[in-house]
DNA sequence: ATAATATTTTAGACTTGTCTAACTTTATTG
DNA sequence: CAATAAAGTTAGACAAGTCTAAAATATTAT
């Protein structure tokens, strides 16, 4: 029931990218690997031979129930570890992903038991997204903070962790509000303004610090 | 200056080995990584080459003070890692040394440096064995718990953890004083029974429980 | 519906770290 | 001190994971 740091992030990219369910693309889970198409087709195939992932040639791939299960609790890993740094090593929340990719790969499950414990059992990590249990199941409903969430894909409002009339008079006049849908186009790198639009209207700006008070339901 | 999991585990054997200092054979180092020597041979070259180790085809090895320097570091992680383990996660001490092995290759120097803040710049890991800083350097007189330490190596004792009346009454009777020199001669592997000697004398048996309380002098 | 374009796969090669089998050098010992 | 044993090395092979270049298939757009 072991499998390669390879295989490991082979199955994460590609449950961050079917979000659980959908087809990938060969192209696209190269993208996200930053490695060559070519490359990718060879391992989809020893992937399939050990049913991690159902793959016929040019017709794209989908996890299997294992597949699916090794991926997640890789997230799960991810997740625990940035929390643990951010809470109890004081990193700041940008600077633990590079980190958190190595400690991922570490292999005992009783270890990574213990940490949730440690943590008390958090339901997010300190990007907001959530942390699935030991079994691989994500918590209902759970809402995370906007800021940093993947570009191009759309949330739905679901509230504030900020709730000082000025921020809510703020959210009101760029028209947001709760239940809107809300899409990432973009973050600039260097100062991570957020360009958004909100239930499909024109794009505009808002900053880091209102994202990060912006929960959004995710998963 | 990052070192593949492979090199860092040779770096660390050969220090282990040469206990910093002494030349090392292909066998023993071949032994100790549970690798053929043939495999050894080939690494060595690679090793000479990026300067870790001074290598002469038959004659040996050893660690330049790069290498050293390599191989100390993966020590220091494995041993914060180890306490951290005991010490955080409630882990037994004979439960870390297999995900500590894991956990010694992650790299970070910022990430271990707060590691051991964490921990109260720890002297010494939960099996007795010293962390050295993180310049590398194992601090001065340093004393050990004797319990599970190498096989036919000398100790001199240097003190107890416990100092119940009882406990010095045992020692005492046994004939173990402070100064003595104590060479442990075996371990039994099921009940970890210690077969030592005190002052070159007769061997005889203490129990690991007695072995966890004794200091000696380590490095 | 077919030509142009984009995606995906195949084929062959490279690197790292490992192996076995055969050979060389060093050490031991009668 | 020469023969045998032990230790160490070389040569050739293999698996995992990657690449480039070329071929096959799918998609799209006229």
């Amino acid at each position: 029931m072991e499998h390669s740091f390879t295989e490991e992030n082979y199955l994460k990219a590609i449950y961050k990218l079917s979000d659980g369910t959908e087809d990938v693309s060969t192209t696209d889970l190269a993208k996200a690997l930053n490695i060559k198409s070519a490359t990718v087709t060879d391992m989809l195939k020893k992937l399939a031979a050990k049913k991690l992932i159902k793959y016929e040639r040019y017709k794209g791939l989908k996890l299997t129930d294992k597949g699916k299960l090794v991926g997640i609790k890789v997230i799960r890993k991810h997740r625990l570890w940035e929390l643990f740094l951010v809470q109890k090593l004081k990193f700041g929340w940008d600077e633990v992903h590079e980190i958190a990719e190595q400690l991922e790969h570490i292999q005992s499950d009783e270890l990574i038991n213990r940490l949730d414990e440690l943590l008390g059992y958090p339901k997010t990590d300190p990007h907001g997204d959530p942390i699935p249990d030991k079994h691989g199941v994500f918590g209902e409903n759970v809402t995370v903070i906007l800021a940093g969430k993947k570009s191009k894909t759309t949330y739905v409002i679901a509230g504030v962790t900020d709730d000082h009339p000025n921020f809510l008079k703020y959210l009101d006049k760029v028209g947001i509000r709760l239940g809107d849908k809300i899409t990432i186009t973009s973050i600039e790198p260097y100062d991570q303004m957020h360009k958004v639009s909100v239930n499909k209207g024109p794009e505009f700006f808002i900053s880091e610090n209102v994202a990060r008070n912006i929960l959004v339901f995710g998963k």
